[in-house]
DNA sequence: TAGAATATCGTACATTTGTACAAGATGTCA
DNA sequence: TGACATCTTGTACAAATGTACGATATTCTA
């Protein structure tokens, strides 16, 4: 397998990211332009995060004009099994009922949701 | 309200921290027995790490001997609350339930569980 | 085609994080 | 009481992180 591990992505990182795969592709302003309003940061802040993510090889670009389009080169997936992976184990201790639990409780889901959920368990 | 918003808790910051709220209560030497031996983390480590949770206020301590006695000084659920919201905010934007999926389809979850989210949701 | 926009690039820099050694303090047991 | 085992304290330090300025390059546009 060439399984190389890929270096960490910093939170900062993983939420550029995620605008990144929302998107599809994205040039430096169109991930500035989704940042929700909250979140201040300036366009050169997007873009080392965004040069950064590319020298750790979790995404690519393109030149289109004089800007770089960027665009996934992992898997989310991948991404996601670590990240989550790593936060079930430092918060809960690997266990993941417990976050699930919170995420009833707390998060707004519904019990479409739950059922929802059901079926994707029945399937294993 | 007397809400100081506490300094962030970092990864390896909050992998101690869960320790000791199992613990209830522990020195250095407990917390690092409790690790997980694939965890190969030097006590002093261990012991910063303490050291800076005291410091931002998660944690107290008293002495007994020479030891100090380490306790929770902040009511868990809060640290879970940041924790979790910011989490599932970077990587998923905020909404719960394509992590609640996640979990469902990769973590070790029985249809029993679910069953037991249900009551949850339910009882809102 | 010159200037206005808009991009990238190089670089910087204060903090935070992860990790830990060395020295000094303290408690314990023979 | 003195040696031994334990602890804490002070300190260090490289790497990662978050944030961004200034200079330079590239495109439009009037």
């Amino acid at each position: 397998m060439t399984k190389v591990k890929l270096p960490a992505v910093s939170p900062a990182e993983t939420e550029i990211l995620r605008l990144v795969w929302q998107l599809g592709k994205a040039t430096v302003q169109d991930v500035c332009d989704r940042l929700p309003s909250k979140r201040k940061i300036a366009y050169a802040t997007v873009q080392t995060l965004l040069r950064r993510l590319e020298k750790k090889g979790y995404l690519r670009h393109y030149k289109q004009g004089k800007a770089h389009v960027f665009f996934n080169a992992v898997k989310s997936e991948d991404v996601i099994k670590r990240s989550v992976g790593d936060f079930v184990e430092r918060l809960f201790g690997g266990d993941p009922i417990p976050l699930m639990q919170y995420l009833a409780e707390h998060g707004k889901v519904t019990a479409d949701d739950i059922e929802r959920l059901k079926e994707i368990v029945r399937k294993e």
